[in-house]
Order: structure tokens, then sequence, then C-alpha cells
DNA sequence: TTGAATGTT
């Protein structure tokens, strides 16, 4: 595919006579309009005579005196960090510093400091590739410093993770290793937390983040190095990024960026930035011997099992991690090797054996636990003990224990899927990629020789399994995507330069989504209220519904509802308290639905009944304390976007009967195309449009005698369940979208008839009070 | 009659 950029070389910012000594001065942070924006402040310093440094002291630095920018050799740099004052503020530097720099260069990515800065000199665009434990995501942002010399040129670094956790500690390792304060010159920026300041020159920070900053400064100029790490995990997040470096790269001549990915697919990413050059440096990991089943195994739980558990009969110490694929599957599975390893410890002269679950929605306390050590063995000299770790592919990327030894893969993971045609997000059980049964096989490498007990035969590892799992953009809803690509000024979407174009009727049912919420309109252009979703950050639904609800005098309590389906489920049924767990949310149950439900139980814990206690609180009620305070984080930050767009913050007196009349209406103004009718034999429903048959979520504590419903998801499970219901009123959705509810554009069927028969009643009514009735659109 | 992998703004 063509690369396209909307610039072409007439354009008079490309012209070099414009690359001097133009606007030095530049307030950092603020945002500026794309077309005026100068992104060639760097170049001032391009190719002229070394830089004056130490006028004033303050920003300048005697020990990197005669630096010039892109001129750096690793000798240099090596030469400025030895001290004694630290390059970057003059300030003395510890002992602590120069232990840890003693580490620093024993690292593999050291050895190739200066091939590394040859070749970034060189080249706009880079690829670096470097295996687990080569110190490239700590070490390369620090050499850029070395040669970019921010402060000099007052502009930063950026170095993106798709994890909030891995930003903030990489983040405060690196600003250890250069011994300065966390915040200061090196910081971090994730949702909820700017650890930045004036002083930042190195910025570790969200893929998601540096995409949001994108949509305000379309040339992200602020910046003299955008550095793509983890690139190969493919997010949806990076996959936009990329696209966007290809096209910022050829505004801004003066921005260098960096992508970095662990091996297997550098060749993919440097044919799609132009063929950039790339580097390669060698992990430091211990062989991992890999073993495979002989013939294909019927019930890949059992034999994971059975392996586990011969694994701690038979092979030397060292901690077991078995991979499993949902939560039921693994706490059922920690059962089980408990039992058998209890039988083996009183029959057999085997050692002790710990066994800790980890996924996802874990306590962060819980998920600690993994790393406690293994159990002592029963009586001195016996055999030792065990820890075995039963973990989604949670422990694949995210978490890393070290002591593994040995790891069981079976070779199946839950994975995304997008069904455009019924617009069905689900998660099916599939057989994972090379990519990752290699990544979890390295798992077993990190402190010593390690072996991998792969449950599929060596012939379904070459022949069946796919070389990498596929990016997330082929696997969602684009309708956010779209929207915020709108928002980032791509206004051809058809020739976005996507490395893996997603298919064409996912990205037609993301514009007709979009233009149905009457964010675009029918020519795709983004609208007044298009612009406005876009600064939310939230599905496109649920900004719109957001934005409408001051209209229909309820956006105090919207916005606690947004918040509510933002955060993960409050409502807790752990397996051993089911029946108390079912009573306590219905002491909040709302008749007409689960998300007046949820508001009930939002208002009682802002409500003096869970003082003084919160905590204490929510566990007598099965609320989840995390989502509900994870909630309020998210509707602070709404609030905030709310009364910056001027949107006011209403209710309507809660004595008055309309008030949850009022909030089902403002439901339905996001919703309107989530809407299911019950059908003649009352107990599945059949979505409006789509026509799926569906059966309410049996955790709804809505009555069957609901004919219209809103949902907010549509969940694949054993069967098609609709979850997060509210009853409403057929009448509303013609007021909300004539357009969507054009009748003419429904299939012949039970919903049509359905709808023309409210229709007629409604002119009967009409006809009656003889008056016209406000049936206009609300947009 | 209840299968929520992992992330992010």
């Amino acid at each position: 595919m063509a690369s396209v950029s909307r610039r072409t070389a007439e354009d008079p910012l490309d012209r070099p006579s414009k690359r001097h000594k133009q606007g030095a001065e530049k307030v950092k942070g603020e945002p500026i309009a794309e077309d005026r924006a100068n992104p060639y402040l760097a170049h001032m310093f391009d190719n002229s005579e070394p830089l004056q440094n130490g006028n004033g002291g303050s920003r300048g630095s005697s020990t990197m005196k005669g630096f010039i920018r892109h001129q750096t050799t690793a000798k240099m740099a090596h030469v400025a960090e030895d001290g004694p004052l630290n390059p970057f503020n003059e300030k003395p530097l510890s002992q602590k510093y120069f232990d840890i720099l003693k580490l620093r260069r024993n690292l593999p990515v050291h050895l190739q400091r200066q091939e590394f800065l040859d070749m970034y000199h060189s080249t706009q665009i880079l690829v670096f590739v470097g295996e687990t434990g080569s110190g490239k995501t700590t070490q390369i942002p620090q050499f850029v410093l070395f040669d970019d010399l921010p402060h000099l040129t007052g502009l930063q670094v950026a170095c993106t993770q798709p994890r909030r956790v891995a930003a903030m500690s990489v983040a405060k390792r690196v600003a250890d290793e250069m011994d300065v304060k966390l915040g200061e010159e090196v910081g971090y920026n994730i949702r909820f937390e700017d650890n930045t300041g004036s002083k930042t020159m190195l910025k570790y920070m969200t893929d998601g983040m540096l995409l949001r900053e994108a949509m305000n400064d379309h040339n992200l100029s602020r910046y003299s190095c955008i550095i793509l790490d983890e690139a190969h995990e493919r997010t949806l997040a990076t996959d936009i990024l990329m696209g966007l470096m290809k096209e910022i790269a050829v505004r801004r001549p003066d921005l260098k960026i960096i992508i970095m990915s662990a091996t297997l697919d550098a060749q993919k990413f440097q044919r799609y930035f132009n063929d950039a050059p790339l580097l390669a440096v060698p992990g430091r990991t211990h062989p991992v011997e890999i073993y495979y089943t002989p013939e294909p195994e019927r019930d890949y739980v059992e034999a994971a099992l059975r392996t586990v558990l011969q694994i701690h009969a038979t092979e030397p110490e060292g901690d077991i991690l078995l991979f499993l694929t949902g939560e039921e599957e693994i706490e059922d599975a920690c059962r089980k090797i408990k039992l058998e390893g209890d039988e083996l410890l009183r029959e057999t002269d085997c050692g002790p054996l710990s066994v800790f679950a980890l996924y996802g929605t874990l306590s962060p306390a819980q998920q600690q636990r993994i790393f406690d050590p293994a159990p002592p063995p029963r009586k001195p000299g016996g055999a030792p003990g065990r820890k075995v770790v039963v973990s989604t592919n949670i422990a694949e990327t995210s978490l890393t224990i070290d002591g593994i030894v040995y790891v069981v893969d079976p070779g199946f993971s839950k994975q995304k899927v997008y069904n455009p045609r019924i617009r069905v997000e689900s998660l099916l059980v599939s057989p994972i990629s090379k990519a990752s049964a290699q990544q979890r096989a390295g798992r077993a490498g990190r402190t010593k020789p390690g072996k991998c007990f792969r449950l599929y035969t060596e012939g379904a590892y070459k022949k069946e399994l796919i070389e990498q799992t596929h990016p997330e953009i082929l696997r969602s809803n684009l309708a956010s995507t779209v929207l915020e690509l709108k928002k980032l000024g791509i206004d051809d979407l058809v020739h976005f330069d996507f490395m893996d174009p997603p298919a064409p009727e996912t990205m037609m049912r993301a514009l007709e989504e979009l233009n149905y919420l009457a964010c675009l309109d029918d020519d795709g252009n983004l609208t007044v209220l298009g612009r406005m979703a876009s600064e939310f950050p939230l599905d496109p639904a649920l900004a719109v519904m957001l934005i409408t609800s001051p209209e229909f005098e309820c956006s105090n309590e919207i916005l606690s509802l947004t918040a509510l389906l933002s955060v993960p489920q409050i409502f807790v049924r752990p397996a051993n308290a089911r029946k108390w767990a079912d009573e306590a949310k219905m002491r909040f149950a709302h008749p007409d639905g689960d998300h007046l439900t949820m508001l009930n139980a939002y208002h009682a814990f802002k409500s003096e009944a869970a003082q003084p206690d919160p905590m204490a609180w929510c566990r007598e009620n099965y609320l989840s304390y995390r989502s509900l305070t994870s909630c309020d984080n998210v509707r602070a930050q709404l609030e905030r976007i709310m009364v910056k767009n001027d949107l006011l913050l209403v209710s309507t007196p809660f004595e008055d009967k309309k008030y949850y009349i009022n909030i089902r209406r403002a439901l339905c103004a996001g919703f309107f195309m989530q809407v299911a009718k019950r059908t003649g034999n009352g107990k599945t429903y059949v979505t409006v449009k789509d026509n799926q048959t569906v059966l309410l979520h049996p955790s709804t504590v809505l009555a069957q005698e609901s004919e219209w419903l809103i949902y907010n998801e549509f969940v694949l499970t054993s069967k098609n369940y609709i979850r997060t219901v509210t009853q409403i009123k057929p009448e509303w959705l013609f007021e909300i979208s004539s357009v969507y509810y054009d009748i003419e554009t429904f299939q012949k069927g039970e919903v049509r008839s359905a709808l023309v028969r409210v229709l007629d009643k409604q002119k009967r009514q009409e006809a009656l009070n003889g008056r016209s009735k406000g049936k206009s659109s609300k947009r």
C-alpha cells in the first residue's frame, strides 16, 4: 500500500531555508495548531557550531561541554557518565549511582552503544530488536538523551509502554540510574497520574497517553525523539501510533523515531517503515529445553495437571508455571493440584507443594502472593518444596516470576474476536501463536536453564500455530478508533497506512455507528458532537449519552452511570457465597433494571450508610470496593471534561416522578442501537435490526414482563446473553433517533410490526389531542 | 439459570 501523507514536497514548511533560527522559544506543553506548529526547532542545532553551554549554569552542563547534537560518541557519553557531576543537573553523583552504573555497563546493549549511535545519526526511523534482559527499555532512552541534548533544546524524549505499571516502574528505575528525583528530569505520565515537571527530559508513558496527546498536537512537537517500546505486542494504540509516526516523520524531518520490539517480526517493522535500518541486541536468558507430546491431547486441562504432578515427582528443584485460560479453569486446577500434591506428600517422599492462582481480576495483594518463596522441605534434608503458579497469559508479558524453571504450555488462551456482522465482541478459547509459545517457554529460563513442556505435538507447533497473534486492530470494534483517527486529523481513513488494515466491513460498521450517533455527518466529517465525544476517554455511545444528558435533566446521574459502566463489575459473587451475594444485590434492586440498580448501589456507597468504614461496608454488601473507588476516579475525570466543555451538571429532584424516567430516556440517547424486544414466547428477546435471538443474562434484577429493553453488552458464551439491561418505552426511540428508527429501514418481522403499532398509536393520540408532539430528533 | 484473556484514554 502506498504511504499516504497529506503534505507534499511543495509544502512551505519543508523548504530547507525555513529550517533555521525560528521561534527558539516555545511555551512548553502548549498545544500548537498543526499548521502553525514549527517542527524545526531542533534544526537550529544541526550541522552548526558547537553549542554554547553553561550560560547561567542551570540548564547548561560543564560535563557535556563541547557536545554537539547528534554527534555524540559512546566514549564521550561514557566520560560524561563517569562524573563527578551529574551531566544533566550538575549535582554531585551518589555512590548508589556508581554502583548501578557498574551493573548497567554489563548489560548487552552497552556493548553496542557506538553502533547504536552511528545508526541513530544516520537515519530518522530505526528498528531496534532486543530480547528480554538486553536492557533496551532502560538504556536506549538514556543513550538518546546524551545525543539529543534535551537540556539545550527544551524538547523531550518519550518512551511508550503498553501497560501502566511498566511505565511507572521503568521510570522509577531510570530515575535511580540517572541519580535524579522521579518526576523531575525523568518522569512518567499515565491516566490519572502525571508525574512529570518543567525539568522533565525523559518521559515514560502509556501508548494510549501519547495518542491522547497527539489529538491536541498533531505533530507531537514537544518531542525530539519518540520511542515505541514493545511494538510487537501490537496493541490498538501502538498500531495507530505507528501509522501516525509515519505521517509525522514526513512533516517533521527533525523528529527521531525508534521502534523497539522482540525479535520475531523485525522485518515486517522494517518494511513498514520504508526499510528502516535494524539493530539487534542479544538478550540474556538461559537455554530452555522444549518437549512436545508424541500424540495430540484430548483434554488439555487433564493433561496439564498430569504433567505438573509428574514434574513434581520426578524433576529436580525449581518452580512450575502452568498456563490456562480463565479464572474458573484456574481455580479448579489449583484445587485439584493441591489435593493430588497432598496425596503425593503422604504416600511418597515428594516435597511439599504450594499452589497459587494468577489472573487479572485478583487484587494486587493476592497477585503479590505468587512471589512467596517455595515451601521448605518437610524435614531437614528431605525433598525440597516446590511452588506452582497457575496463570492466564498475564504471566506471559505483564508479570515476571523469577525462579520458574518448568513451564507447562497447553497452547491455548482466551482471545477477543469481533464479528462486524452483528457488532459483537466476544472471548473465545483459541490456539496461541508461535510467538506466544516462545514467550511462554522463555519464562522458564529467567534464572537458570529450564524446561518447557508443550502439550501439543511438534507437528502441530510447526504446521498449525500461526506465527503471530493477530493484532488487536483486526479483532476489535473500531468505533472508538475511527473517532480517534478523525480527531487526529486523518480524514481519509481508507488510505491510512495501517500496518495491518482492518477488514473493510469492520471499518464500515464503525463509520455507520458513528454516523447514527451523529458524531460523523453523512460525508464522514467530524460533527461538533463528535469532536466533543472524542475528548472523553469513553466508547462513543457512552460519550454521546453523557454529552446529551443535560437535556434530560440528569447529567449528574448519567455521569455516575457512565463511570460505573467503565469500571469492572461492582457486584461481587464469590463462589462460596452466591446466595448471600444475590440477596445483598436485591437490596439495591430497582424494578426498571440493572442500570438503576447499579446507580442505587453507588449512591448508597457515597451516602452516610457506608461510613465510617466503606471497605467493611462493601464487604458486607458484596460490592467491590476497588471498582467503586476507581469509579469515583473516572467520574471525577469525566466531570472535569464536562465542565471544560460547558456541559451543565443537573439533576431532576429525587421526589419528582420523572427522576428515573429521565435517566432511562437519557440512556436511550447513547444506546438506541442496543435495544431488544421480547418475543412471542416470552422467554427470549430479539435485537432490533440485527435480529439476533438473545436471552437475559441470569444476573439481571429485571423480571420477565418488560417488552422493550436497552442492553449494555452482548455476551457470547454458552448462549447469547444480553447483560445489564433496563426497560424503556419504544416511543422514546423515535424521538431520539428518527434516522435509526426510520421504519422503512426495518426488515419485515416482529420488531417492525411492533414499531408500526407504536407509531399508529402515537398518531391516534396526536389526532385526539389535536396537536403535534415534539417529535423532532434531539440532534 | 451466570466461562470477564490482557490492556488503555
